[in-house]
DNA sequence: AGCCGATAACTACCGTAGTAGTTTTGAGGC
DNA sequence: GCCTCAAAACTACTACGGTAGTTATCGGCT
């Protein structure tokens, strides 16, 4: 349970590759490299090196067409996404979801009619609580 | 404003040890050690290792009182906060704030009275914006 | 004054992210 | 069949978090 808490720690980069990843479904070394944002811009060789750290890490894999790789994506996003996110929570505010949700309500900016939509959804998450109630 | 940034990013350890520089105001070291998480607690020399690294960096300051330092924060929390989930929400969600929200709504758990607690935190954010209104 | 023990300083690792040059290799074109 | 060139593999380094042993130092106690 550790271990694959740990899986889900990437760096910037790394992150940046996967984003490419989930987008493309799969790309080659190449393709990733012109798809990332010109912020994350890297040599060939560097994005190769990660990827091939990333597989032995187990967070991508690869097929062979021809003379090169195409990478794919081998954790989902939302895993990576809920990991992160409960990373940040235990540590910031004691794994207590509701105190980050209200520091991000009074904290951070947010749009007038965002907060209406999230009103809705508060409302629809308190009655019929169906759906994910997984344990 | 990168610089900044990246001041606020702290590991695991770097973390929980702010976490007890906050609580007390300041500490020895040694007061650190045993105010630690029993899960975080490290050799004496590792602490004052991270101590030393961390004011390198600018995180925490010292002072000497007779034989020993005594160290403090350097960094407001509610600054690491807000730098660390800003970092977040670009990094998963391209910085919308809600769509973090969102998320906690839907893939994480949260209690029934929460829920009530923050309907009613969104409900004054939206009427009477005032107060936070920076930028 | 000198010793003892606590504390700071120094040193030395490991692992991983990031960065990219250099070398090898293999498939396609001539 | 060989050459070329791009792509993969290999190598090398920096930086930093984490981890802690070893050494130097300094203040208090006898």
């Amino acid at each position: 349970m550790k271990d694959k808490d740990r899986i889900h720690h990437l760096g910037e980069l790394q992150h940046a590759i996967m984003r490419v990843l989930w987008a493309e479904g799969e790309a080659s070394v190449a393709r990733v490299q012109e798809a990332l944002p010109p912020e994350d811009r890297r040599a060939l060789t560097t994005i190769a090196t990660m990827l091939t750290k990333m597989e032995r890490k187990g967070v991508v894999t690869h097929r062979s067409e021809g003379r090169f790789f195409i990478y794919a994506p081998a954790v989902k996003e939302t895993d990576v996404r809920r990991s992160m996110v409960e990373d940040l929570t235990e540590r910031l505010f004691d794994g207590d979801v509701a105190a980050l949700v209200s520091h991000l309500l009074t904290e951070q900016e947010i749009e007038r009619d965002e907060l209406a939509r999230l009103q809705k959804l508060i409302e629809s998450r308190r009655k019929g609580d169906k759906g994910h109630g997984r344990k």
